[in-house]
DNA sequence: ACGCATTGTTAACCTGTGTTAGCCTCGACT
DNA sequence: AGTCGAGGCTAACACAGGTTAACAATGCGT
């Protein structure tokens, strides 16, 4: 990247914003004419369903970056709450379009960060389809833990997550009764505790074998172990 | 889009492939070198389980292009098969980077469009979460006939569908024996048919109700609807 | 310190979905 | 025509997970 397209990046961005908590960033359908990263704090990204209930697709971590997708489109197709108190940088939709012809390189970093949305979304599609309630849950803190270590806000298998037990639920297909459950086995089996707002991980390797998680640098080899199956 | 823009997308293209049913073209983990566009036949993109379970993530059908996010990263996340013998047109991965810097303004484009696979992802993802198998291939069939028609491959609420009930149920999270459960209940309750590779919807509106369907249209609208709760 | 709201915890019961096992149908091949 | 295999269909049973209903902790505001 060029010295001029790292200074593009920086003017880019808005004074630190404060939120409350519970605060409705995007709303699904809205028109989606900001960006924003996250500078602290969390924030989960969901659907309603007609009947009340919902289904939360990613919570954005401090150093996430959310709703650029959402510029280019007209609406956004899901609403974005803060579940904390939060400081995040606006990024207006009119520089990023201008961006995108001045510094075209840009464009595929951006593509590029995009697909690593995504790729987490499958994922997150994966667990829920195929995998049961503890296998779930496991693969969430796993994945959760190493996101955290990745910007430096876990260490020693330990994390602060400002999540309760219904927010977890909505996220993992589940009641909330059961996630319940699910959390006293894990803890019972003194594989992982999440108490207090902090999760910690006891034993990593039987989580990972009971979540059947592939850290993402080994995520290639685990996969051509498993029984393959032609196409249709 | 200019003509130099649009002749250059035609010069992208190699000529068609005629590939077997059942063929692998890209495998999860893989360098992808190459993107496709659908021209006829079936696909579906699916991550495997380290216990040899798979969750189908999507179906390309006619018209639909793959694989172009894959070769912007270093590999796929997931694996591509065709359902049927199809007919591809292979897109090479040098030529589109090349494309992406002289016509900046295509870049957009393409982002638009993986922008609306996710949104199919995250609509599966909803699906999967939260509703009941039979609300989830309601659904998943409303979907695939607003796609078909799209391309003029549905008319008068029916349409051809070369999926086998095993491929469902791993679309769909189900065992192949509640998908013929459900299947089985669509047709008594006179909502829809699947039989001989043949999908016949006999009753739209109802089906709708029950999947809690919204057409891409009125997709704002409907979410409104919904209990509104906050965002923790 | 008190009361109230929020979140966590548990038990009992019920239902949706998975599992196992088998039979039927149809088309492809010999 | 007969065999074989793939895919569809059904039934009986088992179990994971949902539902309802309490109650216990915790934290907050007054």
């Amino acid at each position: 990247m060029s010295k001029r397209e790292l200074s593009y990046l920086t003017d880019l961005q808005s004074k630190p914003l404060r939120v409350d908590r519970g605060k409705e960033l995007v709303h699904e359908g809205e028109a989606g004419q900001t960006a924003y990263i996250f500078q602290s704090g969390w924030a989960c990204s969901f659907k309603l369903l007609p009947d009340g209930g919902r289904q939360i697709i990613s919570f954005p971590v401090p150093g996430d970056c959310v709703g650029l997708r959402s510029m280019l489109l007209r609406t956004s197709d899901h609403s974005l709450s803060t579940v904390t108190e939060a400081t995040i940088i606006p990024i207006q939709a009119a520089r990023v379009k201008h961006m995108f012809n001045e510094f075209p390189y840009l464009g595929t970093a951006l593509l590029w960060a995009t697909s690593r949305d995504e790729a987490m979304i499958v994922e997150h599609l994966v667990s829920v389809g195929r995998r049961n309630a503890i296998e779930r849950t496991a693969h969430f803190i796993l994945e959760l833990h190493d996101r955290l270590e990745l910007v430096g806000l876990a260490a020693d298998h330990k994390f602060h997550c400002p999540l309760n037990q219904y927010v977890l639920a909505d996220a993992l297909g589940l009641s909330t009764i059961h996630v319940n459950r699910v959390l006293r086995q894990l803890r019972t089996r003194e594989l992982a505790t999440f108490k207090a707002h902090e999760i910690t991980i006891h034993n990593i390797a039987g989580l990972k074998a009971l979540a059947g998680y592939a850290s993402p640098e080994e995520s290639l080899v685990v996969v051509r172990d498993g029984i393959e199956r032609d196409g249709f």
